[in-house]
DNA sequence: ATGAAATGTTGTCGTTGTCAACATTAAGAT
DNA sequence: ATCTTAATGTTGACAACGACAACATTTCAT
């Protein structure tokens, strides 16, 4: 994002004192996203509402509502970010390993959980009771999103099968218990679940290890004798 | 439960409408425990307040205070009670199944399951964000029934090594795995994550076992050349 | 330039969690 | 039995919140 032209015309700068302090904010929607994040990281998720981010922003109580149908319609513009953000993470790991599909799978596992370390308040949004996920709003920008985000998943269980790495089946409930056992751990850790374990970073990182190989455990392929297929 | 003498002296009963609505309510921790219950399973955890909650039990917006700390302090304790009736759900695995400790350890991972699918909203409480869980307040009662609750299936775990069913090492790292699994399925079932799978009642069921055999899997011990695990 | 659409503001309502002050009942000591 | 005290329940109040209506200001297309 270069600092240069963005889609409103003048402000988008932190408030000048000689102005007098224009009407119009000229860029509210993504100020309130924006203000949004920083209230996450600082103060949770259970502190984002309405009228805090309006005054993040320094506009008026009711002025979000020009931009938001409700707070719940704002939590998943937020939580929208999120899977964006996680498939960035996601997207490293296929990078970095474009044609070993093990590490590409053990990294992807343990890069879902990175995210859940990185941002856990953010996490807590995208999977917790804020938005009410309404199966017959299914065409809801948020539901796209997040199901891009297990395609991710699908496509690389997908491409370990023709490697022979996991075992051959329905690769949408294949990915459905890797995804689980990942997401399951790191729901936990954000939950503080898993503080008995006294988790300092270095046993953090093994534990990650840990859940990522047993992921591909719970669906890999068994050690045949001569070829595809398991017995 | 007999519905005879309780600790409470005399009332204990639907209000009538003769009697004055006696002053002390004589039983109000508990019916405001179990008003929690029914309007967790009528309204969904979202609904449940102290002055809801108070209303339902037929008492004055306040009272509640005189048995619980905060709102936050009775959600706990309904919490804790769903961690006991999660308890049951796994003892009933290992009483079905008490010297077949593969059967036991599918059938504890089903029952995991199924326990969300009966209470969803109770699991929702029990691990959402409506709890703190702050570590500093590790003497709480509902840390010590949750790490007892985990304690089921560390024993599990345990008694599965033994047999040579589940892989060496610590079975507090391995428990943490198999609990991640199931427990991460249940919650995105429960949170309605998993909606574009179209679960009805057989594809549920199916997908339910898968869970529980990829938990194992993913711990498995790797068959031995000379002995006792399986072919 | 003018009318419509977009955007921001103040006023208000109902709801909630929490505290303080007060009222009523139950229990224990004398 | 009476008196004191603790336990329990009530009303009043406050601040914060989400949401709506009515109004003000600005921008934009015609």
């Amino acid at each position: 994002m270069s600092p240069a032209r963005k889609t409103a015309p003048s402000p988008a700068a932190p408030p000048v004192a000689g102005e007098p302090a224009p009407y119009h904010h000229g860029n509210l929607r993504e100020a309130l996203l924006e203000a949004g994040l920083v209230l996450l990281r600082e103060r949770g998720a259970e502190a984002l509402g309405l009228r805090e981010l309006a005054r993040q922003a320094g506009v008026s109580r009711t002025a979000p509502y020009r931009h938001f149908e409700s707070k719940e319609a704002l939590i998943a513009a937020i939580a929208e970010q999120g899977f964006l953000r996680l498939q960035s993470y996601l997207d490293g790991a296929k990078r970095r390993h474009p044609d070993d599909v093990e590490r590409w799978f053990l990294e992807a596992g343990q890069q879902y959980i990175r995210f859940a370390v990185d941002h856990p308040e953010h996490l807590k949004v995208m999977f917790g009771p804020y938005i009410s996920y309404d199966p017959a709003r299914a065409d809801h920008p948020l539901h796209s999103v997040g199901k891009a985000t297990f395609g991710r998943l699908v496509e690389l269980v997908m491409v370990a099968q023709q490697a022979g790495l996991v075992r051959a089946g329905d690769p949408v409930a294949i990915s459905v218990s890797v995804w689980s056992l990942v997401h399951g751990f790191a729901m936990l850790l954000v939950h503080n679940r898993l503080d008995f374990l006294e988790l300092e970073p270095a046993r953090l990182t093994a534990m990650t290890e840990q859940v990522a190989h047993d992921a591909l455990a719970a669906v890999r392929a068994t050690t045949n004798p001569h070829g595809v297929g398991p017995s």
